[in-house]
This record gives C-alpha cells, sequence and structure tokens, in this order.
DNA sequence: CTAGGTGCAAATAATTTGCAGAGGC
DNA sequence: GCCTCTGCAAATTATTTGCACCTAG
C-alpha cells in the first residue's frame, strides 16, 4: 500500500521549495480524518507549533487542492472545509445539520443518471457535488456511532468486494443452473467450465475479503459505502429470473454476455477514477476478470451461433437474426 | 393559476407588520427569473429606491427565505444566491464555471435513490443539494440558447404531461394486447374496457399538452427538465414485453397492477411535494387517474383469481400460491 | 544569490448587528 | 404607544494580500 511520504512525492508540484513548516502542516493534514475548516485546522498546527501564521495555513491549502492532495468542500456553512484525497476515493455527502458531523457514500447508480443528464443536456461536466442534509442517526436515536474510524478506501474496497462477490456468486448459480438444464453435452461442458471458472474467481475474493476483515476487525459494523444495483441485484438475478423461465443454450449465452458486461464496466469505471491506493489495483483487476469471462462467453457464443447457423442452413433458413446478432457480439469482441 | 399576491399571501408570517420597502423587495425579487446574489438584488432595487439599505435587503432576504418564499443557493462562489419558490418547483443545478450560469434539472430517479441512501443509513434526509459543475453548450459551441425563458413550473408541467402521456400511451399498448391475445371472453371485455379508458385519459392528457404549447409556444424547444425511468420507459415498456413473451390473463392482470402502481406513486411523489402552482392540481389529478386505475386492475384480478380458484378447486388444487396473491392485493385496495 | 516561502498586519468581501429614529396597527 | 421595520455605521467572519524578511537550492 502506498504510504503518504510516497504519495506527496507523486503529487508534490514541479519547481516548488521545501520548507518545514508546509512540511508541518501537510503531514497534520494527512493525519486528520474528518472534513477540517481552515481555522481547525490551525489550532491542531499551533499545538505543534505557536508560531505559524493563519495566512500560511490557507496558502498551504491552496497549494495541496492545486497539488490534488486536499478538496475544498463546502457545506453551506458559509466557509469552507477541506479533505485530504491519500486513501480517499471521490464521494457524496451526508451531513446532519445537528451535530455538524458528515458521513460519506458513493453510488454508482447515481452517478450514471449524472452522465445522463449532462449528456441530455450537452453539459460537458467536471465535478458533481452531492450533499444530503438531516439529522443522522446517533443524534435522533442518542446512540452513538462505533468508535474506531475506518478510512473510506477501505470501505469502498470492502464494498467493491461484496459486490464482486455477489455479482460472482450469483453468476456461479446462473452457469451452474444453465449447465445442469441444457440437453446439448457441449453447452453442458461450455457452463461447467464458466461455472468452474466463477468458483475459482469467487474463492479468490472471498479469501480476499476475510484478509480485509483480518485487517480491519470492526468493518463490517460499518454501514455501506458504496450503493451500487447494477450488477448482483440488477443484471445477474435478472439473468437468472430468465433462466428460471426457460431460455436455450443461445439464450443463456447473451444473457451472461449482458451480465458480465455490465459487471465488467462497473469495475472499470471505477478502477478508472480511483486516484491511489490500493481501490484502483483491486478494480482494474476486477475488470480485467470480467473481461476475460466476456470474452469467453463471446467465443462460445459465436461457436455456438456459427454452428446453429450451420445447422439451421441446411434444415430451413430463417436463423438471418441470430447470424446478425452474432456478428454484432464479434465486432465487441477482442480481434 | 394563483397569482403572486395570493402566494405571498398565503405564505407571509402571523404576526409580521407591511411595509412599503419590503414590499417593494419582495415584489422586484419576484420578477426576477435566475439566481441572485444580495448584491444583484440591492442593484435591482436601488433603480427604483436610492435609498433603501444593503442590511435591509439582507433582512427581507432571510424574512422570505423563513418564510418559505426564497431558497438560498449555495454555488461555491463564496456568497449565497437566491432563488423564489413561486411556481418553482425544487430541483438541481448544472453550473457553467465559464459563463456563471445555472439551468435546473429533476431527477425523479435520482431523488428515489437518495432516499434509499438515506434509509441505509437511518437518517432522516431534509433536504438535498445536487450540483454539476462543468460546461454549459453554449460556453463550448458558442450558440446561443433560446430567447424567452420558461418559467420552470412551466417545463415541469410539460414534462410531467409527456411522461403521463408516454405511460398511458404504452398501458394502452398493452391492455389492447392483452385484449387482442387472451382467450377467454370475459378477459377480453376487461381488457377493452381498460384499453378504452386509457384511450380516453390519453385524450384529456393530449388536448391538456396542447393547450400547455398554446400557451408557450418556444415550449418544445426547451430540454427535458423533469427526468423519470420509471414509469412509461421502465415499467410499462417492461411489462409489454413480458406480454410479447406470453402470458397469461391473471398474469397480464398483475403486470398491469404493478405498472399502475408505480406510476401512481410518481404522481403522488410529486404532487404532494409541490409547494404551489398548477403543478400540484395536474399532479394530484393524474395520481388519482392512476389510482382509479389501479383499483379498477385490483377488482379484476380478484374477480378473475376468484374464479380460477373456484374452478382449479374443482379440479386439482394447486392454485393456493395464486390465492394469497389475491388476498395481498385485496389489503392494498380500497374497502 | 534569488525565487519561493513565511509572518505580520492591513485589506477585502459578504454578511450581521447595535442603535436611534420612522411607521404600521 | 408599542412593537416592528429601516437606515446607517460599526462589527464580525473568512479569506486574501502587501511587504519586509527568511531560507533552500
Amino acid at each position: 500500500m502506498e504510504s503518504t511520504a510516497a504519495y506527496l512525492e507523486r503529487l508534490r508540484p514541479e519547481g516548488g521549495k521545501r520548507s518545514s513548516k508546509r512540511d508541518l502542516i501537510v503531514n497534520v493534514f494527512l493525519r486528520q480524518e474528518g472534513h477540517l475548516s481552515a481555522e481547525d485546522l490551525v489550532d491542531l498546527i499551533r499545538q505543534e507549533d505557536q508560531k505559524i501564521s493563519r495566512a500560511t495555513v490557507y496558502r498551504t491549502l491552496q497549494w495541496m487542492v492545486d497539488a490534488g492532495i486536499a478538496r475544498k468542500v463546502d457545506f453551506g456553512e458559509g466557509r469552507f472545509r477541506f479533505e485530504h484525497s491519500y486513501r480517499h476515493p471521490r464521494h457524496f455527502h451526508l451531513i446532519c445539520k445537528t451535530c455538524n458531523t458528515s458521513s460519506e457514500f458513493l453510488s454508482s447508480d447515481i452517478e450514471a443518471l449524472l452522465e445522463e443528464v449532462a449528456a441530455a443536456r450537452h453539459f460537458a461536466a467536471r465535478q458533481s457535488v452531492l450533499q444530503i442534509y438531516g439529522t443522522c442517526e446517533a443524534c435522533r436515536t442518542g446512540r452513538r456511532p462505533p468508535a474506531a474510524p475506518v478510512p473510506t478506501d477501505v470501505l469502498f474496497a470492502r464494498d467493491a468486494l461484496r459486490i464482486a462477490i455477489a455479482t460472482e456468486r450469483s453468476g456461479l448459480e446462473f452457469y451452474a443452473r444453465a449447465a445442469r438444464t441444457t440437453k446439448n453435452a457441449h453447452g453442458r461442458r461450455v457452463f461447467r467450465k464458466l461455472a468452474e471458472e466463477e468458483q475459482e474467481h469467487l474463492g479468490t475474493l472471498e479469501r480476499r475479503y476475510q484478509a480485509l476483515l483480518a485487517q480491519h476487525p470492526e468493518l463490517e459494523s460499518w454501514p455501506t459505502f458504496l450503493f451500487f444495483k447494477g450488477a448482483a441485484n440488477g443484471l445477474f438475478a435478472a439473468g437468472a429470473d430468465e433462466l428460471s423461465r426457460g431460455v436455450d443454450d443461445r439464450q443463456a449465452l447473451r444473457i451472461g454476455i449482458r451480465c458480465e458486461r455490465g459487471s465488467h464496466r462497473f469495475f472499470k469505471r471505477y478502477g478508472e477514477q480511483f486516484e491511489d491506493s490500493e481501490g484502483q489495483r483491486i478494480f482494474l483487476e476486477f475488470a480485467d476478470e470480467e473481461r476475460n469471462h466476456l470474452d469467453l462467453l463471446i467465443r462460445e457464443y459465436r461457436a455456438l451461433a456459427g454452428r446453429r447457423t450451420a445447422k439451421t442452413r441446411q434444415a430451413a433458413a430463417p436463423r438471418a437474426k441470430a447470424t446478425r446478432r452474432a456478428g454484432a457480439a464479434r465486432k465487441r469482441g477482442r480481434p
């Protein structure tokens, strides 16, 4: 995992000079978890160095924002707060007006809808700010939230893994069922192979999830950070549903392709947008895995469609539609 | 349609005194369309009365916010802007950093996802702020946007009508197809009756849409304000799709019930949340219409399920599931 | 030695407040 | 007459800037 020192070295702008003051401010800032106002940070700094000027803190904050180390956030309080990007993915905020705390979440579904809105208006979106104001659970019930805070990137990784696991699990179920129901011997082999691959991926993911849990024992007590309906709950579940209504091997393959494509997109989206830390590695790896599934499915689909086309060409001939679809699938596959 | 005077009378707080200064400020403010800063408003006011103090403008803005006449919005500029609620539904913002203009949209799908996130965190949401920052079409292409601005509530009404029309249209298609495919004579009558009702509603809605268009000739040149996939594109289209794969009358009714329930919820959501103007009336009327469809479908479903249950009870007996579902539907229906 | 970096104090910018007088009910 | 509203000027708050000095490269 990348250290704060390596992270800073990577982001430090060209032509700047080192300075012990700035280093102190940056280090104190990166040690914090929450959303600090400039004043908060001045107070923290003053605990270690009485003489640092407010102006220097402001200037250093601006420097960090320019370098991409910090993000300036506006909770409508009439002043800005700052959060660091180190091991801290992009996110939205829930802001409690009672205790003035904020918690974070990310929703892939919302992000997708935002993109659609921007596209419909021909608007080149660069950044989205989403804040839900209200009262948090702790303030309404009096219960205190769990003690030790978990870094956001860990929550992100946890949820990404959960989504991946759920996806692979329903994928496994889907292919296992397909293997059971198909009458065609080759089809059975294909689906069984796919089911085995899913089984293996599933094992890898579950081990990784357990490892993450071992590192952060309280991890599971924290609420969902990353919301996403697109993969497991949406696509694969619908696919399994369609399957249970009885489809042929070709349709089953097509459903599989649709599902794998959806989850590949999900992992790619978040892998690419990750600025730092473990997250990017995990996600791009998942994206690759999904891509491999997709390729396999497309190859199989192509072969199956070809065989069918040949067979039906001998008998009657109304399979043109299926052949065209196979052609479209080929175009989207690898060369 | 409610006048500004009636609107103010309704919202004016108890125990306050009239004042010609405040009246002037409020009236000038309500005449504006965009998002004004306090300074903008001072400049506008000074054109009509040189002596009005900046402090009074600030105090009046606060008074309007408290009364619900104005909303304070923060575009991250370091100062607040204000927009009035008169004929101006809740919305989100697209903010162009180049020309500093903002345009508005609303997405029922995003709002639904926000509610889910808040519920998952046990967070009592009171208000959501969503801003997409970037560059607008006009700034990128140099083309100027259409001249005469259309009030937001009119755009809202237009899109609501479009959604309603699309919903009714696919509902009509759905029922017409169901009437055509069912073998059962009673089922044919039921679906034909439903199709006729949809036809009539469709006519009403289309006339209303035309009337709105007559009032605002440039209306159709404005981009979508209200985004919603839940009704026409989502539910009914999926329903029609299911139907085309061949379902029996009972299933068709169940699909209809699901669709009508979805669109009823949509209209109720926006009808209830409307603060003012035409919008609320239109939406609640739509909600009622959808509710009537829903009731009719539930009655028919109940009757059909009853008949089936009686019939199958005579022959074999594995219909318990269907009867239980009919019972659940009854609970949700009117007494 | 020289371009940044820093501290201090003053400037700015948006908004609020204390207070004395004006005005509606 | 009382209580609210208004104008003016001063205060407050968050942030930036001018300037003289300091320090790393």
